[in-house]
DNA sequence: TTTCATGGATAAGTTCTCTTTATGGATGCA
DNA sequence: TGCATCCATAAAGAGAACTTATCCATGAAA
């Protein structure tokens, strides 16, 4: 049996309508529903019930004993519905979610998003730092920023920043070795997160043919962020995207000896599902964003 | 737009019930249908909302915040629903509506619905009596008794009373004329409700051919039991069907001066709509009914 | 490890509810 | 008497909602 069959749950809602107008007519104007439609749910109704609701009075219908008895208790559930959606609705349309990478979300958004929140008072933002990609399909997310060759399927996606690579340590540390002139130099320094590929790419982009890289510790430390701090910490030298460590390396905690930068064709991008590109939200993020990075909008 | 679009009330409905077990398994089995539609009508609701009301997990589903939020306040609503209807179904399931003429609530009814009361001590009866033939689509009527041919179309009925009549008026007025000994006596008396056709049948049928009716006064008091009580107090003679009165007859009240007896063709019938037949406190007084007044049941 | 059981997602097709259009009837008002 | 208002009914069409069939992932059991 149809749902919609043992518990009418239409045809109270537009009984609602109707007792509080006592008029089919513009009950159905509120509904956006014909006059004819609204009888058929009444009828609908009744015959569920087993008696008449309304009272069919030349030019005028009015409530039954049985009705005058059920309206109240209909208003009353459907007004904590109404109000229950709204206010679920409301908080999704106020509440932007970003997924960002840690480093992303440390190094930049932590600085900026203090403006963006004073330019749109109305947005309170929900910050959700996570390993993985997210899925929009099976999470409360709004856009994401994330690493990758933007080309995700569903998605629309902005580049906002080269994800280049390249070594940085600790201006101490170099100074201890006599600091650092060409690119294998580095190699009597420990290497952080040595088994990353960049590595192996920006020693052969530098001519460092025969880096032997496999000595050094296999640590993963999943984020730049950690790399760096321990770079700065004078514990080695690490492989770092200069556009999220620029300030470090401005006030001396960091130091990038070589101007050469690695790009494995995957950069920083913002994302977001294609269908839902007009939420107010989410213009309003990707018009910030874009210009913060100056990057040309649509 | 279609209701259902803009505020999709089934999809809460499922929604209450997939929050509640925690499975969309189980709700699909409470409300009778399949997982796989309740997965649409829970898609549905997410696209309405605009975010997850459930996290997807290998064997099981767990709120989101969201849901977490919504559950609640949903399932009030419904409660409040689901008792209000049931209170209303209950209401009119117990409650017996019956539709008489005066004249047999009066005679009949009023003398034997005290015993069915009490062999049914659940079902109220309310009983209505008015001049017009029920409409059972308008008004909260259960069953009818009503005289006429037993052919409404929509509505089954049984004949439960011959709408026979005869002439009947006080021993004490007839006694005046002397003795009421062949038909035409009656015409030296005041003929009540001369009008009706009853008179000028009944005369036919017992070989007065000359009777002219037409010098009584054409007053109508619509039910039997006025022109009866006109009869008694020795104001004329009535014409009164010998079912209903056979007590004032035995008790002396009344005098039927002849066994003759008219029928138009029209009779008592018990009535109710054909699509309610099995309803039970309608099965149980057509039942009552017709054992005391010895009809065959089907 | 492989197999089975559980629970949800997806695709495609079908049913039938719900809606609309068109029309009629009843009543009140000018 | 004619017009406007309001609800009821009939017929037909649209599309929502449901089902069947199938797949995928995971956890438990063999």
């Amino acid at each position: 049996m149809k749902l919609s069959k043992q518990f009418p749950l239409n045809a109270l809602r537009v009984f609602e309508s109707v007792a509080r107008f006592g008029s089919f007519t513009k009950a159905g104007d509120e509904l956006g529903m014909t006059q004819t439609a609204v009888s058929y749910q009444i009828k609908l109704l009744e015959e569920n019930i087993g008696e008449p609701l309304f009272l069919r009075r030349p030019r005028q219908i009015e409530l039954t004993e049985a009705g005058e008895h059920l309206a109240p208790k209909v208003s009353e559930a459907f007004n904590i519905l109404i109000e229950a959606m709204a206010s679920m609705r409301k908080a999704t349309e106020e509440t932007l979610t970003i997924h960002s990478t840690a480093t992303f979300a440390q190094q930049w958004l932590s600085r900026y998003i203090g403006a963006f929140q004073l330019q749109f008072p109305d947005i309170a933002v929900r910050l959700v730092t996570s390993g993985n990609i997210v899925d929009f399909q099976k999470e409360a997310a709004d856009v994401a920023i994330r690493w990758g060759r933007g080309d995700w399927p569903g998605l629309i996606s902005h580049c906002i920043m080269k994800l280049d690579f390249a070594p940085m340590l600790s201006p101490k540390l170099a100074a201890e070795i006599g600091g650092v002139h060409e690119p294998a130099d580095l190699l009597k320094l420990p290497l952080i997160s040595a088994g990353d590929p960049w590595w192996a790419q920006w020693f052969a982009a530098a001519g460092v043919k025969d880096a032997d890289l496999s000595r050094y510790p296999k640590s993963e430390f999943g984020t730049q962020i950690l790399d760096a701090s321990i770079a700065m910490a004078g514990g080695g030298v690490a492989m770092l995207n200069p556009g999220h460590f620029q300030e470090d390396v401005a006030t001396g905690r960091l130091y990038q000896p070589f101007e050469l930068t690695g790009n494995d064709g995957r950069d920083y991008w913002l994302a977001y599902p294609e269908n839902r590109r007009n939420v107010p939200k989410i213009r309003n993020f990707r018009k910030w964003l874009l210009e913060k990075f100056n990057v040309e909008q649509d």
